[in-house]
DNA sequence: CTAATATATGAGCAGATGTTCATATGTTGT
DNA sequence: ACAACATATGAACATCTGCTCATATATTAG
């Protein structure tokens, strides 16, 4: 029993973890939260569409949003987003403002992403 | 001039892009919509606290909640979310099931966010 | 069957999120 | 300076999300 006069259930289950283990190779709990909102970036559909989009190339805001039948605004809005997680870096010439992808990584990430969803719709009947 | 006596923004800057190529390797809304929610599943980071527990070994429900200092509802709601994800999964014994990761991307794609997280905060004053 | 334990789930609620609309800022050409 | 264009941003609003609380389901022991 505990203080409060509960036994925790912990107590009494799964008896063979070590759970001392366990903890110890946690992350800290500010590191998987920074892990969670990267991965929230990625987490939105304009946002993935976007980003998908400068996969190759640079792109202007309103071609992006041409391109993928949003708003100027919505576009700017999640680019905003976007640059504020360092995902699309900006590259200003007169009027337009060209957006890439910030890195590789943001690459590698959608990429292992979308092979998970391919092998997981090959496995679907 | 369109039909609507507005001249569309991006039929003027960035002439030099090609979007028909752009266009061509986009993948269909569906597959962006579907990478999407696989990435929102990891972006909590009461989620994503549940899937590096389970990193290594699997763990039952009341054990991740006293390891993650959560209600046993709180992780269970979460579980039911990253198995219907097909992120985890259960294996009963008893009274007690225990969670592990479905398979090996899962830990990739964490593997992958984490190094970004790393080298971002290498790059930081 | 009943009690105890482990997990799952539905309802309700507070906070987060994405969009739209209007408007502001920044840049170029006249 | 002014007009036109490209982008950014603030406010308002509707929707989504994750938590808590209460309760249901499942399994085992007696």
């Amino acid at each position: 029993m505990d203080q409060d006069g509960k036994k925790l259930a912990a107590e009494n289950c799964c008896h063979g973890q070590n759970m001392e283990q366990v903890e110890e190779m946690m992350p800290t709990d500010e590191c998987l939260y920074d892990v969670a909102e990267l991965f929230k970036l990625f987490g939105d559909s304009t946002r993935m569409k976007i980003l998908y989009a400068l996969f190759e190339s640079e792109l202007c805001v309103c071609h992006m949003a041409q391109l993928l039948g949003l708003t100027q605004s919505a576009v700017s809005h999640q680019l905003r987003i976007l640059k504020g997680g360092r995902l699309v870096k900006p590259r200003r010439e007169g009027k337009t403002v060209y957006y890439s992808l910030a890195d590789d990584h943001v690459r590698k990430i959608i990429a292992q992403g979308m092979e998970h969803i391919m092998e997981q719709q090959g496995v679907m009947v």
